[in-house]
DNA sequence: AAATATTAATCAGTATACCTCCCTTTATTA
DNA sequence: TAATAAAGGGAGGTATACTGATTAATATTT
């Protein structure tokens, strides 16, 4: 590895040192592979994190659906109405509450959602696949740290209850 | 701290063991920060790390911003596009090959980026704050790492080398 | 019961972030 | 020189992510 701290002119506001940028690159490459990995199915790691939430809690209002997910409120009903367009998602008036939407998968969405199971595991076992098992490990519990810390800071943050 | 394995019922599936999740989510909370700590400026982070580029290299072309920030080259011209309409860069066509339009930040825009150093360091301690040094070094090298790595699996991976 | 507050969802608007297709300009090559 | 390839840029489209406001339904308080 090349010593990376030259690369901007040594320049002291280099944007390799900056936590929110690495977060952000990172982000970037996981939606990269994620999509390359998935591509036969033309769902996003968005769409796949709602639908995973449907998978283990099927009837979930949008609001419990933007908790666990960590996805803003406002998102959710996009990312649902284009799931529903699909015949990925169906929703519902709640019976007890008609504030609610009830969302859960279709049969189509379900089977869906347990094929790409195996294509999500591939792209995360790619994303991470250049690090050691040990520091595979450390920077996952490390990033779990900072996610549970910094929990409120965002406008839906995900839930850590047990439902 | 609860435990934090058991929110989604135990299933082998919680969103909370998959990178991709914890790499989203902690690019949605640094946001949050950077614009909790920026909101006087109404620059993003994104916006921010174009004009650290522009402050590092004047007079770049749009791809090498892209590659300099890590953003992609159509969101580039964007990002700049707002900038300029807000006097914080100029934009004009280059001498030498007339397909480039090479950007620089005015004095205007300068001077915010000098000033939003300040307010930038104050959101990636912020961010980071919960985690001890050791653990904030440790983390830092991880993505690092984990960047570098996976650099040419996004369409605009970042330069390396010295400019 | 009536007024108030809270909650769920939606809508309009802005900004990222990426894609594909297409044009112009420059560089290369037949 | 003419044809071709390569590079920068722009237009149009989709999806994420958030702010702020509004609406409808439920809860709470007076």
């Amino acid at each position: 590895m090349k010593n990376i701290e030259t690369h901007t002119s040594g320049s002291r506001t280099s944007l390799w040192e900056r936590p929110g940028y690495l977060v952000r690159r990172l982000h970037q490459i996981h939606v990269g592979i994620f999509l390359e990995e998935c591509a036969s199915y033309k769902i996003t790691a968005v769409q796949f994190a709602v639908m995973t939430v449907l998978l283990n809690r099927p009837n979930s209002d949008q609001v419990t659906i933007a908790r666990e997910a960590g996805i803003d409120r406002t998102n959710v009903a996009d990312v649902l109405s284009r799931l529903e367009q699909r015949n990925i998602v169906k929703r519902k008036t709640s019976g007890t509450d008609r504030r609610m939407r009830l969302s859960k998968l279709t049969e189509n969405g379900e089977v869906i959602a347990r094929e790409m199971e195996t294509a999500s595991i591939r792209a995360q076992t790619r994303f991470f696949s250049t690090l050691s098992k040990t520091k595979q490990q450390q920077l996952l519990e490390l990033m779990t740290e900072l996610v549970r810390a910094n929990n409120e800071f965002s406008r839906a943050p995900a839930q850590e209850k047990d439902g």
